[in-house]
DNA sequence: CGCAGTCTTGATGGACATCAATGGTTGTGG
DNA sequence: CCACAACCATTGATGTCCATCAAGACTGCG
């Protein structure tokens, strides 16, 4: 076996300095000399199969989480047994702010294909940010990052339409494939149309109509999984409400304020 | 004039030694002597009439606010005039944070009724939680308390009822109001209803419609601004969409999951 | 193959938005 | 102090977007 070889390439690869996210990522503008103290905080990574848990809701905490490469969702579970998806990961994105306050995570998180993330122990992340002011300061810009994709997404929970909904969502994802210089166009969705749905706060049948609006007014191209943007020009008037090119049932439409 | 008194006053209460706040804000568990060195950091508190901004969407981010008395929403403004509130600030709590990603603020922030704020500008803020590492650690609990309590209003966005909304919207409020040692079940509402509608998603015919029915049902005494909870249990209990205890239209419901 | 999970499409209904009208409250200036 | 305006709040009648219910097609896996 090759086993040994594969070995190497991790420890290679297991470095901040090398790896192709740190201009999104915690060592985002920190000196080498800082990073390689970085690297004594990111132990092992841990590679998750597809719909295996990071993390439970109710779990202490122990560690932040930065997503290397796959995707999570992250989710609230109800008593009465129900789930609001709160976001999905991808890579070079962090993973369990919400733990800090009560020393227990708030929320379940979840591999949503095989996922790897760096696991960053927040006792020593915490040790090491004091020694370097660069990576504390790092670390309030990427948790204030979190805060506003959160806000974001209450925005477009209050205020938009099922339509403006999705096509806002697609465009976030669309915007961030791009920064992981993917093509922004060209969109593998990891999660169900019951995550988008959840996540949307709409039902899955919604999700399903709207994709088939959206692809025969010639915005997307769908198949199954696979989402191509056509129109990003489209896609992005669709964000804020401008109703062209919709066939399915006439348009009147007042938003609320 | 007494003048000279009333200023003695601010100066001694300027401390955040003997805040009445201490124990809910930055300072919690800090020593003494840290404590002295966070007075430093806080600049003079500023006095805002009802209506004014604390800061608006784009202004260039340096300091973050705890409210001292009072009360703020902050709300982001879409291009097209609309706005979404995405929370209320009470005595204790931080203002501000989303800002740090980007060194300028995305959301706007303003008083709801003759408000005093502790002005904290980074700057010192970051120097100071450098060498003090339990404020640093305080600070990061802090925000994560803001992204805990957004991702409890999104849960309420994307999964309740309007009903349940409002009951929600409600039970926080008397929780907050209890830790700062007010009577949790006499709610004195700073904001408007059109604020309530905002905020929940809802428009303000809704909420004045759950209002009444939530009177009538002996749940609460609504008399204008001033609500009183006469049923903590019931309000609890439509929290969760347990429907007992409404007249109007008969029920049935299953949520979305 | 068969079965379970996922996705799509159609028909119906309900929760809440919209439209409309009125009364109450606050603030301002003569 | 009153009059006026501007805003806020309540209540009713109507409409619509999207959830619900239902059924079928497709995919993937043991």
């Amino acid at each position: 076996m090759n086993s040994g070889v594969v070995l190497d390439l991790n420890q290679l690869r297991r470095h901040c300095s090398v790896c192709a996210l740190h201009e999104l990522c915690l060592p985002a503008g920190i000196d080498r000399q800082a990073m390689e103290r970085l690297d004594d905080v990111v132990r092992d990574r841990r590679t998750l199969e597809k719909g295996k848990p990071l993390f439970r809701q109710g779990d202490v905490f122990h560690a932040l989480y930065v997503v290397r490469s796959g995707s999570l969702k992250t989710y609230v579970e109800s008593p009465t047994g129900e789930s609001q998806i709160l976001g999905f990961s991808l890579p070079g994105e962090l993973v369990g702010v919400d733990a800090l306050a009560n020393d227990r995570h708030l929320c379940s998180a979840e591999a949503l294909e095989r996922t790897s993330v760096c696991e960053l122990p927040f006792g020593q992340l915490d040790r090491v940010a004091r020694e370097v002011p660069a990576l504390n300061r790092q670390l309030l810009r990427v948790i204030s990052r979190e805060v506003a994709a959160e806000q974001h997404h209450l925005v477009t929970m209050g205020k938009q339409q099922a339509q403006e909904r999705l096509a806002t969502f697609l465009r976030s994802l669309s915007e961030r494939y791009g920064r992981l210089s993917r093509d922004p166009n060209t969109l593998t969705l990891p999660m169900s149309r019951y995550d988008i749905a959840n996540y949307l706060g709409l039902v899955v049948e919604t999700v399903s109509r709207l994709f088939g609006r959206m692809e025969n007014a010639g915005v997307l191209e769908v198949s199954r999984k696979t989402i191509r943007i056509l129109r990003p020009d489209l896609l992005t008037a669709l964000c804020n409400g401008s109703s062209e090119a919709v066939p399915e049932s006439s348009q009147v439409r007042t938003p609320r304020s």
